[in-house]
DNA sequence: CTGTTAGCGCGTTCAC
DNA sequence: GTGAACGCGCTAACAG
């Protein structure tokens, strides 16, 4: 494979000369340049980026951490941060740590071994993150609230309590949950949302009517039993994301109940096909997108050793009400 | 930051050793070894892989060329090729094309210039594609027929008559199909299965019966609206993957059919949200994480220089029938 | 504008 | 078992 010396011999020039004319076209006289082009063609030479980078010493890639990629949210968010990456000319790796912290670690060692520049973690942040360990340049994006290092987010409870404030206005006094994981920063965000708004509404609290799932569909089904059993049911029931809410709604219709005539049911994210089900789903849409840009940008700024004036952003999102939420019933 | 010769010049010994203690730890004398380990922890010296990688020029690391990661299969495909890429040692780079043949080039470029030393292709294979255009080990996921490198997929043709004759068991006889676009291999692989059932059946093709979509969910509700204006309206529909066939639904749903009762609606690809829905969908399941697990594993032989057996992998992939087909009405 | 040269951090000789 | 020295491909610095 033809290097750049290979090059310089074959144009009867210097290397320097070679690197001067790949890298500063416009301080090199025409004529070499010329021969260098020809040279170039004739050698199929390619520069070696693996050099490139070993000499800058600058790897021009983050890396982004993803607990479960075939998730269509995340995915969302990582077609956002690679657009601003490739423009910005870094290549992102991804990261699937399959919810394990040894993973994890793994694609941390990345930055501090100079494989990656920095990180962007889509993870929200526990006491048992690995990050940041180190002082490893890194920006969660959908962070949480308290994250420690720099983070793009929703506002979480707001929007929650957006949902539920909603809810109690067509009447609904018993609204119940089906949350996320406990442990996830997520859930407890947006059970303080729903505890807030309910108490504005001099609701007391009752833990039954949360039920824990796991942002997966069969948890959605799973509560749904748990709802259905109960002596005094609830008329509505917000679900942390949207996955939950549809197989809540084929629980619930199973049962024999409608949506929303019996019971109205509220998700999170707007799914696309959350428009499309049916009913469609009345929801909160966080800009997926544009929190992987902007997380992206912020890393970037970060690795360029810039101090961004903003270090925690929080972006505005959408409640959208569709067809599965309607007044209490008589 | 420390390099190698900080510790050794810490440890008091010479690089080589140093880096035979990393790499041969059972050819360096024990009293060597803890002295090597108390320097690296003192320095917290972290090896530099970017000049390991240079050295040996050998990137480990591979790239994913997908047209859209914010596509459920696709994040599924991918995930089954990190966990294998993750377990060989090697990266996956994440190459969102964004269906341009621009972007696709840099990518490649990647490979050329030893950044990735292999290429995993998402996209079908066009002629357009700029793969592969030099000797690039590359290995096409989701693969159509006919594709001129080695390719993982599943009989595209071949589930799509097992659809259709399913619908003709059934007692269909006007099966209408919303397609993906008109240039995409998978869409001639399909429709090629969908005319061989028919005309085993001794039904003449009409192509008025073949709508083009896109494979996104708003064309599966354009298509509806052909439909439902044709004089002999087909009692049967066969969808190119389950996002249209959820929004055809809807369609119809919309416009006062029932389904399954009055027309009957098949998808492709098993989307998770395809059990959940309502009615849940009967369609083709790809095996989308094992083809990206096999995929991996494929290129990363040929990354190693052996030649497998076999270059063209025709997965399995399951029939699943659920409420949204029935018996065509009397 | 061009050529020469040093060295990035590491692994790998080959002497000792 | 160990250390000194070289070179991977490239860029930067300086001299011409």
């Amino acid at each position: 494979m033809a290097t750049i010396r290979d090059v310089a011999k074959e144009a009867g020039l210097s290397t320097g000369t070679i690197s001067k004319a790949l890298s500063n076209p416009e301080r090199v006289s025409p004529k070499n340049l010329a021969k260098v082009e020809a040279a170039i063609k004739k050698l199929n030479y390619k520069p070696n980026m693996l050099s490139q980078k070993f000499r800058s010493k600058q790897s021009n890639t983050i890396v982004v951490l993803v607990p479960d990629i075939a998730n269509v949210f995340f995915a969302k968010v990582i077609s956002g941060i690679e657009a601003v990456a490739q423009n910005a000319g870094y290549s992102v790796l991804l990261g699937d740590t399959k919810d394990s912290p040894v993973r994890e670690a793994e694609f941390i060692k990345m930055v501090e071994t100079r494989l990656a520049d920095g990180i962007i973690n889509l993870r929200p942040y526990t006491s048992d993150s690995q990050l940041p360990q180190q002082d490893i340049t890194a920006v969660s994006a959908t962070g949480s609230e308290n994250t420690p290092y720099p983070s793009v987010r929703i506002d979480n409870a707001g929007a929650t309590a957006q949902v539920i404030e909603y809810l109690l206005s067509l009447g609904h006094r018993r609204i119940g949950v089906i949350s996320g994981l406990n442990d996830n920063p997520h859930t407890q965000d947006r059970i303080a949302g729903y505890q807030r708004a309910i108490a504005a509404a001099g609701i007391t609290f009752d833990p039954s009517l949360v039920v824990e799932g796991d942002f997966n569909f069969a948890s959605g089904l799973n509560a749904v039993r748990q709802f259905i059993q109960m002596k005094e049911r609830p008329t509505a029931v917000f679900c942390m994301n949207d996955e939950m809410a549809i197989s809540a709604i084929k629980g619930f219709v199973d049962a024999g109940l409608r949506v929303p005539e019996d019971i109205s049911v509220a998700g999170f994210d707007d799914m696309d096909v959350s428009s499309y089900c049916r009913p469609t789903l009345t929801t909160i849409a966080q800009p997926a997108e544009q929190i992987g840009e902007q997380s992206a940008e912020l890393l970037l700024e970060l690795i360029a050793g810039k101090t961004p004036q903003q270090t925690e952003y929080v972006l505005a999102h959408d409640f959208i009400v569709r067809g599965s939420t309607a007044a209490v019933r008589q």
